[in-house]
DNA sequence: AATTATACCTTGCAATACAAGGTAATATTG
DNA sequence: CAATATTACCTTGTATTGCAAGGTATAATT
């Protein structure tokens, strides 16, 4: 059997939550600081995830973007914040995720 | 944002985790009782999902099926096992999923 | 003989993670 | 002052899975 496989399935729709916890507990962020962020805490995420994801969540009104120009950085940063509608979102999608913790433990025995 | 599109999506992949893990602690078990264990702990899954699966774990020598043709009910029925090389893989997932978990505490901060 | 109950299986569609490759703005170097 | 490097964001095509819907099979009941 692959792991490997299994670990990029796995991967769908947790990815989200993750990232949107992210977004609530840094308020705001950019792109490539939120692929340092997770990488530091183990996880990588290429960019041709983050960036699809980002724009869907936007269109989805979960996100709301605003570009920065910093002194420090040349390229333009792009900072994502939750919208209200994404705060709700993220409440719910938690709520759900603890559903699914309660479910293991089940199987877990 | 559509909730329920999330939902169907971050089942990928952790379905598997799940079933493994139940067969593992029922040691032996059929595909409907399966369905009937996880409704009552909470988890609604279809023989649509659950019958593709098994057949995929078995094929990839995760899972070995036994036809049981029992007294108290009418079709025969298919109970699966953990092979050795099931439980490996089942020690990775658990593994990787406490890694997971990790990375969720991190970005909940 | 027909119906019901239990159980397993198959097909086609919709959705996402990601490798690979691309674009854009600014800073640095020869 | 070009050329290169760096930082940052974006797009396309592929592989894989969950599941609704519909099908098949065995045995008991009516």
């Amino acid at each position: 059997m692959d792991i490997e496989k299994w670990k990029l399935q796995s991967r769908k729709g947790l990815i989200e939550l993750l990232l949107l916890n992210l977004i609530n507990q840094k308020k705001s962020i950019y792109g490539l600081e939120i692929i340092e962020f997770l990488a530091e805490a183990g996880l990588d995420l290429s960019e041709g995830t983050l960036y699809p994801l980002l724009t869907r969540l936007t269109k989805e009104g979960t996100l709301k973007p605003k570009w920065v120009t910093e002194n420090t950085s040349g390229h333009p940063r792009k900072y994502y914040e939750l919208t209200a509608a994404g705060k709700n979102a993220l409440h719910s999608m938690n709520d759900h995720w603890q559903q699914m913790i309660v479910v293991f433990d089940s199987v877990k025995g």
